[in-house]
RNA sequence: GUGGGCGUAGCUCAGUUGGUCAGAGCGUCGGGUUGUGGCCCCGAAGGUCGUGAGUUCGAGCCUCAUCGCUCACCCCA
C-alpha cells in the first residue's frame, strides 16, 4: 500500500455511510418540503467564476482554491463553494423566466486547500441552498428556519445568530466609521488586524485574539449604520423569527468570508466540533446575479457542511443493528454451485438480496459468512439435497430448518425471504 | 503558511532508566462438530517497530533529518 488518498482527502467507508445517507435524506427531504429542487452543476468551474463571485481578496480566491490549467491551457478551479455554480446555471439557462422565485439545492464535494483538521477537509461536502429573485426578509427568515429544521430533524442542536452587513447604500459609511475607529487604534491590533484593517476592514471585527477583541467593544456597530431599508428589513427578518420561535441571537460582530454578502446573514453554530463552530451559515447576496452576468436579482442562500453534521451525530450512541436480512446461498461442490448461481440470480431479479460464497468454503465456513452477513436465511444446497431435488432452507433467526423443492414457484421463497424481518 | 502531539499486526493500543521487547485485545483463518452461524474453548497466520542516517558492544526506546497522520492558529461548512 504505497499509494494513499491525498492529503485532506477521505474516504467515507462502508461502516459509515450510513450516516451519510441519513443525513442526505433528512436534508433533501426538509428542503423539499420548502419547495426547494434540486440541481446538479459541475464541481469544475472556470476560475473567473469564483474569483468573480467570491471575491479576489478573499482567502478562499487567495490561496484555497484547486486551480489547474486545462490542456488548452484555461484555467478551471474545483469549486470551493456551490453558490457561484448555482448561479452560474441560472443566469445561463435563464431559470428566471420559469417561476418568480427559483428556489434550488444542490449537494455534493466542495475542495479548498486549507490546513486539514478536525471538521475541516480539503474535499468536503455540503448542502447548499439558493433562493433566488426575491428580497423579502420573510424568505430569510425561511431559509434560516429551514437550516435549524434539519439540524433538529437529526436529533442536533445548534445556536442561531444573525447580523446585517447593509447593502452598497449604507455600507461605505460604515465602512468610513470603522477605518476612523481603527486609525487612532492602531498600534494596539494584532498582526493579522493589521492587514485586514487594509483589505477588508470589516473582517477585523471577526478577530478572535482577546486584545483585539477588547478593542472592538467600542467599535461602531454596522446595525447602527444601516440604512433605513436594510434597517427595516433585518427587523422584519427578527420578527419573523420570532414568529417561528426560532431562538437567534444577533451579533453585529459576525462577518462572512465572502465578499458577496448583503444584508442578512447567518451562522448555525456549536460547540461540540472543536475549532469549527460552524455548521452551516450564509447569507443574502443581492448584486450578485447580476455580478454575474445575470438579470438584476436579488438571491439568498446557505450552506450545511455535511461531514460536520456527520461528526455531531457520532458523537451519539450509534444505530442497532438492522434485522436480519436476506438470503445465502450455500452450495456444497461445483454442481451445486451451479445450480446455486441460477437460483440466486432468479431470485435477485425478484428482488431478493441474495449472496454466496464463491470459494467453494466449508459448509461451516458458508454458515459463518451468512451469520457474519446478517442473512435472514440460508439455502443449503448439498449432494444429499440435489439428488432430492431439494434445498435445505435454514431460518438463521429461529435456527429451524425444512427442506425446500427447488422446482416449487420461486416466487414463494421470494416472497418469504423478502417480508423476512418487516 | 505557522506551532504542538503522535507514527509498534487489518483495527485499538501495551512495551518500565537503551539489554528475549517484538506483545495484548478485537478482527481474520482453521480446529473442537468428515454437512450447519452467533456464545464458548483451542490453535494459526499476520509486523523491514513510518523511512533514512547517527550515538552505542547493543536502539521500538536516545539524537538528527525526512515523510505521514492529527490537533490548533489563520480562515471557513
Amino acid at each position: 500500500m504505497h499509494i494513499t488518498a491525498i492529503k485532506g482527502f477521505k474516504d467515507i467507508l462502508p461502516d459509515e455511510t450510513a450516516v451519510w445517507r441519513r443525513v442526505e435524506t433528512v436534508a433533501r427531504e426538509v428542503v423539499g418540503r420548502f419547495g426547494f429542487q434540486e440541481i446538479r452543476v459541475p464541481i469544475m468551474e472556470k476560475t473567473a467564476l469564483f474569483a468573480r463571485s467570491i471575491g479576489e481578496t478573499t482567502d478562499i480566491v487567495e490561496k484555497e482554491m484547486y486551480t489547474f490549467a486545462d490542456r488548452n491551457g484555461e484555467s478551471l478551479t474545483l469549486r470551493p463553494e456551490g453558490t457561484a455554480s448555482v448561479l452560474r446555471a441560472f443566469v445561463e439557462h435563464a431559470l428566471h423566466s420559469q417561476q418568480p422565485v427559483c428556489k434550488l439545492f444542490t449537494l455534493g464535494p466542495m475542495f479548498r486547500h486549507e490546513r486539514p483538521q478536525k471538521g475541516r477537509l480539503r474535499q468536503f461536502h455540503q448542502l447548499s441552498v439558493e433562493a433566488l429573485g426575491a428580497d423579502q426578509p420573510e424568505l430569510d427568515a425561511e431559509l434560516m428556519a429551514m437550516a435549524a429544521m434539519v439540524l433538529d430533524e437529526l436529533g442536533l442542536r445548534a445556536s442561531l445568530e444573525i447580523n446585517s452587513l447593509g447593502c452598497p447604500r449604507c455600507r461605505p459609511a460604515f465602512n468610513r466609521a470603522l477605518l476612523a475607529f481603527l486609525e487612532n487604534k492602531r498600534e494596539a491590533l494584532c498582526d493579522d488586524c493589521q492587514r485586514r484593517r487594509l483589505k477588508n476592514p470589516l473582517r477585523v471585527l471577526d478577530c478572535k485574539g482577546s486584545a483585539c477583541q477588547a478593542h472592538y467593544r467600542q467599535a461602531p456597530s454596522i446595525l447602527d449604520h444601516l440604512c433605513p431599508d436594510c434597517a427595516r428589513h433585518f427587523e422584519r427578518v427578527r420578527d419573523c423569527l420570532a414568529a417561528m420561535a426560532i431562538p437567534f441571537k444577533v451579533n453585529h460582530f459576525m462577518v462572512r468570508g465572502l465578499d458577496y454578502y448583503t444584508r442578512t446573514t447567518f451562522e448555525l453554530l456549536t460547540d461540540t466540533l472543536g475549532a469549527q463552530g460552524a455548521v452551516g451559515a450564509g447569507g443574502r447576496y443581492d448584486g450578485l446575479i447580476k455580478q454575474l452576468g445575470g438579470p438584476e436579482l436579488p438571491g439568498i442562500g446557505f450552506a450545511l457542511g455535511l461531514e460536520r453534521l456527520v461528526l455531531m451525530l457520532g458523537e451519539r450512541e450509534a444505530e442497532p443493528a438492522p434485522s436480519l436480512s436476506g438470503l445465502f446461498v450455500a452450495a456444497l461442490g461445483e454442481q451445486a454451485r451451479g445450480v446455486g448461481i441460477g437460483l440466486a440470480h432468479r431470485l435477485r431479479g425478484q428482488g431478493v438480496k441474495v449472496t454466496t460464497d464463491y470459494a467453494g468454503a466449508s459448509l461451516k465456513s458458508q454458515m459463518k459468512q451468512a451469520g457474519r452477513q446478517g442473512c435472514r436465511y440460508v439455502l443449503i444446497l448439498g449432494d444429499e439435497e440435489l439428488a432430492k431435488g431439494e434445498g435445505l432452507l435454514r431460518d438463521m433467526a429461529s435456527r429451524e430448518q425444512e427442506s425446500f423443492p427447488l422446482s416449487a414457484e420461486l416466487a414463494v421463497l421470494a416472497r418469504r425471504v423478502r417480508t423476512a424481518g418487516e
